[in-house]
DNA sequence: TTGAAAGCGTTACCAA
DNA sequence: TTGGTAACGCTTTCAA
């Protein structure tokens, strides 16, 4: 179709080899070519309009130099965190000289992951997948995907196994950070507004929560406790209920941001002052919590760091520098204060 | 390296062809093999662990069966659109039966435009791209890129030239219907925030704004115009000038969601109500519009459905189904109607 | 009906 | 130093 190396070495009067290497400059392998000559086959190559085959350059060299980035579910890819990890893998591949391809997989459509397990993930097309957002996997799917022998690694999912390369964030810690912080600004009765405590990560959150409580010996009650479902109307219930029970709290640590803006709105209506009545902090730090009044405190998630580490593992593991044993990188949330938890700054 | 089907071809004592008709099933050719040869090949692959290398398949196809995402500015991966743009062009990927190749141009990296020019665009290894968020190119890289005889197709991009493949926001009749929507709740005196009048699209938004403005004889004043970057501080200061004017505007029309929560931040200080004493309209419907109080009127984009079609368009060109020259296609943002513009439901 | 062989465009080895 | 040539893994044509 295109113009290839022979067809050039034929104009140029010279072999396909010396245009190979000509056009690949700065002389790989030690072959030396006289200037002139290469200026020639540059020439031309140019006037041609050569463009190399990437597809053939992959076969011969064994490697594709592609890495493949699943995305688990197609909603998810419309949260907040989902562009950062992307901006981190995209920056990752770039600096290691790998091309991502990304593949999105979308519930709605019949057998999607059956599908992508014996038609994508089976053809040799990358050296290695990040899988992000797998929070749901069935045993069956599970170990057809680890017979597949091909480098994997995992971001931000439903725990499974111990035997996996993975990841995370310290779940249990970032929501010890978020309490503890709310203690510290004073607050003596510190409520929970999880999302779905069915999922395992948010049972590491309350973890995390109740370790805080314990440790400075506040309240520890199920009644302090509610879930929002990470959604607007729910957490608007679960907000209404916290706030309106007695005792009631001084401060709300939420599962996101989208649950702690509804607990600033059921302050607003209850003509509750935020931090000085309620101390409110949200999760993940989201534009969100920016637009609102008062600016929401928040717990920073390092996602673009993520994506990257999670691609510059992958790739360890590709060249084989890295044994593939469920080695686990962990990241911390880190506490970004906003006005809504901040009483000693605005009082 | 892995298994070749050549090595299941020994071991099930037949030849190469056979295991590659056998493997793809459904009688590829008019090739007859007997059901059990067929099953024992199958056997035999599945037992040796085989994967069929879609590089090899690619380059004997001639065609990738791949195309290319290209975002112009790492940046702006972060907008709210973005995901949705995303999910319908891997959505249309997945129904076309071609895998995505996704590039992020980081503007902070040397010569980020010139490595992908060069590095990556000029390399075949996709059958085509799709250019997103291209609001910025000079006139030599735009030459260097058409000079490029590969198909294109460009969303969402700074207009350049006509003879472009073009998925695109009909952005004047967008903010002609917005402010027409504000006019028939009653206002009689609209103002415009825009985000930076520097831009062309911005420019066709304001010709949308005065076309509905003078329709109905509304005021037109530049004084009802001031231009808030997109962002939350600027739109602030923004929202507050056109507010704190004499006199005083009872409509606005902001340029994004992020500018039209600025307004109703600044009606809130002022103790004005919304939408009653202004009506408020955003622009793109992001979810913020759904988590303020009162919610804000915004105009919808297709983000999906033009990622689908843009897709669809780059696959019909590199079929050579449709001829390269400058089509585009529009698609038009549909008004949004919440509380923040509604005076007729909520009085 | 089956298999051998040519070819896809590139790279790398090995003679010359 | 150079260029022919084999090889990468697959598909497809052509001859048996």
């Amino acid at each position: 179709m295109g113009v290839t190396l022979k067809a050039i070495a034929e104009k140029a009067g010279v072999s396909p080899t010396a245009v190979s290497f000509a056009l690949r400059g700065k002389n790989p392998g030690k072959r030396k070519l006289s200037e002139h000559t290469v200026e020639r086959i540059r020439q031309v190559a140019l006037d041609m309009g050569y463009r190399p085959n990437g597809i053939a350059r992959r076969l011969v060299n064994g490697r594709t130099l592609s890495l493949g980035l699943v995305a688990w579910s197609a909603d998810r890819i419309e949260e907040p965190l989902f562009p950062k990890f992307l901006k981190g893998i995209g920056r990752a591949c770039e600096d290691l000289g790998y091309s991502l391809e990304l593949s999105i997989l979308y519930a709605e459509q019949d057998n999607h992951i059956d599908r992508f397990l014996t038609r994508v993930l089976r053809e040799k097309t990358v050296d290695g997948y990040v899988l992000i957002f797998v929070d749901e996997i069935n045993e069956e799917d599970l170990y057809r995907l680890n017979a597949i022998n091909v480098p994997l690694v995992w971001v931000v999912r439903h725990p499974l196994e111990k035997s996996i390369n993975n990841v995370r964030v310290d779940t249990e810690r970032g929501y010890y950070l978020a309490t503890r912080h709310l203690i510290e600004q004073g607050c003596k009765r510190v409520a929970f507004l999880a999302g779905d405590l069915s999922f395992q990560a948010d049972l590491e959150a309350l973890m995390g929560y109740r370790r805080a409580i314990k440790e400075f010996g506040l309240p520890d009650d199920s009644s302090l406790i509610a879930e929002g479902n990470y959604r607007k109307v729910p957490s608007l219930q679960a907000a209404r209920k916290l706030l309106d029970a007695t005792p009631r709290s001084d401060g709300i640590v939420a599962a996101n941001d989208i649950s702690a803006v509804q607990v600033l709105n059921v302050c607003n209506e209850r003509g509750l002052s935020v931090p000085q009545d309620i101390a409110v902090i949200g999760h993940n730090d989201t534009a969100l919590a920016e637009m609102v009044e008062p600016q929401l405190s928040s717990m920073h998630m390092p996602a673009e760091q993520m994506g990257y580490d999670a691609i510059a593992y992958l790739v360890n593991i590709c060249k084989g520098q890295n044994e593939q044993t469920g080695c686990v990188k962990t990241f911390t949330p880190e506490l970004v204060v906003r006005r809504s938890s901040n009483r000693k700054s605005y009082g």
